[in-house]
DNA sequence: GTCATTCTTGACGAAAGTGTCAAGAATGAA
DNA sequence: TTCATTCTTGACACTTTCGTCAAGAATGAC
């Protein structure tokens, strides 16, 4: 293999992922990833083939870290603790670097009318494989609740986070997001112990 | 006033609701504008002067009609039929069209960053005003709710209907938007009734 | 060290969008 | 009817972005 690639693509691919998350697929250009990432726009097209190709790279990366995430902090305690845990951590994750990023899958979802199949499915499998640990972290945690029940659940969760992407985007503060996450839960979970 | 203007102004603001419905404010440009509604490029900028404003007079036709028809649907019944009936209202209203328009002021929300004050302004405002609406219908229905308790599960109720609004862009169905705002309505407001 | 292969670079042409303007058309007032 | 004013039209200049390409640089294989 002659005529080595002379930039780092796991670096390049991470500077896309915020470029990517700072602007969203539609409105970052290549010269914002070529200025971002020190790597010339004809070295790009030449490595990838289009714009797309790095967003699917750089979304890949994101969603595996996501998840994880996700997993981790669905993993312990009661359902309510979960549930708050897991609503931090995504407030968090939307409300960080300066100015806040955002979150990149609601950004994607909301160009979906102009966006590839391929864009679409990764929005698609990222919601549904959310949705799926959450319904298995409230129907595994000690709790009132049916499988069915837990889906239905699970999905009010996630459009509940989608709202919160939304809200932040709308200029509500990381505090404000947080207080609404927790009457959300206090709201689902009520139970004898009287929050809200 | 001589050299009378040739177009019906509120047909063409009407005819450009439609356009910054479908393809949003940053993504409609002028001749989308020009084609939608039979007027020239440059007779639309000797009117408004540019496109944003245009936008801007549509929005708060928009905000009006949407309002009022929120204020319907939370003006009678238990909390949760307001609720109920609000919540289903937002869900129709974001999918109808073919292809299903979407919301118009969470699209708009996704592009605060590169939005002018004017415009995030408006958004800000029609989602406050939104929730005095749903914080009244709470409040005023019989209910077990504090006022304090009411704004704050008003918000969380505008926070939900922004997801919806991004499930909807996900690839969601009525049928299924619907179904998750019942679960949602359900697990909120559940009582001796037994829902969820 | 040579060389074929691959990567890098800067420039190019095409396309789309923006805002402006001069010239002509249309209109209401007098 | 006349005329000043306003609207309409099509063209223009500018900007941004895109995708491609030829020429040169770099590299690993032999």
């Amino acid at each position: 293999m002659a005529g080595a690639r002379q930039f780092d693509e796991q670096q390049v691919i991470a500077i896309a992922l915020d470029v990517f998350w700072r602007k969203g697929l539609h409105d970052a250009t290549m010269q914002d990833l070529a200025a971002a990432t020190g790597v010339q726009r004809g070295s790009l097209y030449n490595a990838y083939g289009d714009k797309e190709a790095i967003f699917l790279r750089a979304f890949d990366r994101y969603a595996v870290q996501f998840l994880d995430a996700a997993a981790d902090a669905l993993a312990e305690g009661s359902t309510a603790a979960r549930l708050r845990n897991f609503l931090d951590m995504i407030v968090v994750n939307m409300t960080s670097g300066s100015p806040p990023r955002g979150c990149l899958t609601t950004r994607t979802a909301l160009d979906a009318d102009i966006s590839s199949p391929e864009v679409r499915g990764r929005i698609q499998g990222v919601l549904s494989r959310l949705e799926q640990l959450i319904s298995k972290a409230i129907s595994s945690a000690p709790g009132e609740w049916s499988a069915a029940d837990a889906n239905r659940l699970a999905r009010v969760v996630v459009t509940f986070t989608r709202g919160l992407a939304v809200m932040e985007r709308a200029g509500y503060s990381r505090k404000q997001l947080k207080e609404s996450a927790a009457t959300f839960v206090g709201a689902l979970m009520r139970d004898a112990s009287g929050t809200l």
